[in-house]
DNA sequence: GATGAATGAGACTTCATTCAT
DNA sequence: CATGAATGAAGTCTCATTCAT
C-alpha cells in the first residue's frame, strides 16, 4: 500500500518525534503543565492530529520528553563520575556539567526542575518510576561522590543543597529570558565557594 | 438602618478573604496554577459561590494572594535592612529572614517562587506591576546592601545567585514535604560559605 | 416591637415598591430580560436584599410592573373610547394617547413592547393571563372602534397594523435615546395619512 | 499530504457555519439573547463542542449572524435602489423588499429588530461597527431616495417612521407565530397610504 | 423593615481526545 | 503517514435566591 520502505517510515517517525518533543519543551517552558497539544503542533509545524498520531496523549508526550532527558543527563554527567581527581573536583565537575547541559538542552532543564518540584503539578503518580530512576542514575552517584570526600555524615543534605541551588539559579535565569548569558561558572563558584566580599580596591586580584 | 453595621460587615469580609487566601495558598502548593476554585472553597470550608462573592475570578484571588505576600515579605525583611552591622551580616540576615518567612508563610514562598519563575504560567502580563513592586521593595534594597559592601561591580548578579539558590533550595524542600525540617541555617551557611569538605577524621567534632 | 404604626409601614411599603418598579423599568430598558436584581437595587438606592423583601423573585417584580402598567394604560386611553366623535377620530385619539403615555411612562412602553413581542423572552407562560387581560381591556375596545367605522371586515388586522407601527416607531425612538424628542404627532399622522410626497415648492399643496 | 484537501475542509466549514447560523437564528427568535449554545447545537444537530469549534463564543456567533444578514439585506434591496421610476415608487419597492426578505430570512428580521432596538441587550458596544455599516449601506441609500422625491427637509425622520413601522408590524406578526400569513402588501399599503375608512356599503367592491 | 453574606444550580467555555478521510 | 473536523467531560463563572442579623 505504502510506497515507502520500512526504513524510510522509521526515519520519518524518529524525525517527527524529535520535532514534537523539541516543540513540547519550548511550549512547556512558557506554559508549564498548561501546555496545549495544539500549541505544540503549531510550534512543530504539524497538524495537531499528527501529534496524536505519535503520542497517545499529553502525558505520554511529557513522559517521553522526561525519559529522554534523563538519558541525556546521565550521559552528560558521566565524565565527572568516571574521571579521577579529588571528590571536591568531581562534585564541581558534576555540577558544572549538569548546569551546562541544562542550558543547552531545554528538556534536561525541565527534567531537573520537575524533579526538584517533585512533579507537583502532574496528576496521579505516574512519574514515580521516573523519579526512582533519576535518583538511582543521577542523584545517588552524586551523593556517592559527596560522601566519599566532602560530607560523609549527611551527603544527601549537601546534595540537595547543591541541586536546589543549581536548579533555582538556572530557573531564575532561564525564565527571565537570560538563557544565552547564564554565567554557569559564576553559579558553580558561588555554590562551592560561597559569597565573598570583593572590596573595591581588590578587584584586580580576583 | 443596617442590620449589621458596616464595621461588622467589613470584619466578616476581612476574615473571609484571609480564610480564602490561606486555603488558596495550600491548594496552590499542591496543584500550582491548576488549582480549582472548588478545592479552595472546600479547604476554606465555604460554599464555592462564596469564593466568587469575594474574588471575581481565579486570577484576582491569586493576585491578591501575591500582593498580600509582598507586603508580608517587606515587613519580614525590614529588620535586616535597618539594623546596623556590616553589609555581609546584613545580607546574611536578609537571606535568613527571607528563608524563615518562606517556611512559615506559604504565600511568601509562593510569591518568591512565582517571581523567580517570572510568572511563566500566568496568562497575560497582569503581573508586571507586581513584579515591578517586588523589585523596588525587596530586591533593590537587597542589591543595595550587596553593592555597599560585597560586590560593588555587579551586585545584581550576586543578588540573583543568592535569590535563585534560596528559592531553589526551599522549593526542593517544601515540594518534597520536608517543610517542617528545613534546615534554614544550613542553606544560609551554604550560600555564604560554600561547600567545604569535612574530612572523615573530623566527624566526631561536628 | 416596631415603633411604627401600621399606616406608616404601609406607606413605606408603597413607597419602596414604587421605587423598585421605577428602577426596574429603567434597568429593563437597558438590559431587557437580562436585568439583574442587583442593578435594580443599585438604581433604586436600596440594598439588594431589600428588593427581595418586597418581591419574592424577579418574575414577580416584572409581573407587578406589567400589571401596574396595564392599569395605567387602560386609564390613559379611556377618554378616547368614551368621548364622542367619529370612529376615525376616536381611533386617532386612542393611538395618540397610547403613544403619549408610552413616552411618559416607561412601564407602559415596556408593556406594549412585551405584548407586541408576545413575551418571547419570558420563560414559561406565566403571562398568558396578563395578555388575555390586555386583549380584553385595551385591544378589544380599540378593535371595536375600528370595526365600527373604519374596517368592518377585518378590524383585528387593522388594529394590529396600527399597534405594530406604533410600538415599532416608539421603540426605535426610545432605544436610540431620543425619548425626549419623539414626534408623537408625526407618528400618528403617518399611521393615519401615510407617506405623502412633500415636494420642495409644493409643500402648501399637500 | 493532506487527507482532506483544503478545499474540502473549507467546504465543510462553510456548510457547518451556515448550519449553525440558521439554527442560531431559529433559537434566537424564541429565546432572544438568552439563547443557549446547547440549544443551537441541538437544533443544528451537532455536538455543542462543534459550535465552539467554529465560534469562539455566543457573541461571535451572533455577530457573524448579523453581518451575514446585513449582506443579504443589502443584496435584497438593491433592485429597489437601482431601478428607475419615481422616488415614491422606489421607496415603496424598497420597503416591500425589506419586508419580504424579513419574512423569508429570519436573520434579516433579527438584524432589523436588533438595529431598531439599538442592540440594547448586547453587552459592551462591540456592535457599533455593524450599526455604522447598516446605516451606510441600508439606511442612507433609503434616506437618499426619500430626500430626492418625498421629503427633502427631514428625510431621516420619515425613514425612521417607515423603518420603525415596518419592524414593529413584522415583529408583531412573527412573534405571534403568524409568520406564514404576514400580509406584506397590507403593511406596505398602510405605511404609504395610511388608515382609510372602508365603509360598509363598499365591501363588495374591495 | 433593611441588609449583604452565603450559596449552588445552571450556563458558558476550554481542550484533550477520537475518528473519518 | 497526516490532518482537522467533531465531541463532551470537566472546569469556570454568574446570578437568582435564602437567611442570619
Amino acid at each position: 500500500m505504502s510506497p515507502r520502505t520500512k526504513e524510510q517510515n522509521d526515519a520519518i517517525r524518529e524525525l517527527r518525534m524529535n520535532q514534537i518533543m523539541q516543540a513540547a519543551a519550548e511550549v512547556y517552558l512558557e506554559k508549564g503543565i498548561q501546555l496545549e497539544i495544539r500549541e505544540v503542533a503549531v510550534k512543530a509545524e504539524l497538524g495537531y492530529g499528527t501529534v496524536y498520531h505519535y503520542y497517545k496523549n499529553k502525558h505520554m508526550l511529557l513522559e517521553d520528553l522526561l525519559w529522554d532527558a534523563l538519558n541525556r543527563t546521565e550521559e552528560a554527567v558521566l565524565p565527572a563520575l568516571t574521571g579521577d581527581g579529588g571528590s571536591l573536583l568531581k562534585a564541581e565537575a558534576f555540577t558544572r556539567l549538569l548546569l551546562q547541559t541544562c542550558i543547552q538542552e531545554l528538556p534536561v532543564f525541565i527534567l531537573l526542575k520537575t524533579v526538584s518540584d517533585n512533579f507537583h503539578h502532574f496528576p496521579g503518580n505516574r512519574f514515580s518510576k521516573l523519579f526512582a530512576d533519576f535518583q538511582e542514575r543521577i542523584l545517588l552517584p552524586f551523593i556517592g561522590v559527596i560522601r566519599e570526600g566532602i560530607h560523609p555524615q549527611s551527603p544527601e543534605k549537601t546534595a540537595n543543597l547543591i541541586f536546589g541551588s543549581l536548579v533555582g539559579c538556572i530557573a531564575l535565569n532561564i525564565h527571565h529570558n537570560m538563557r544565552d548569558e547564564v554565567d554557569a561558572e559564576g553559579i558553580v563558584h558561588m555554590i562551592f565557594s560561597g559569597i565573598q566580599p570583593k572590596e573595591r580596591g581588590m578587584e584586580w586580584s580576583s
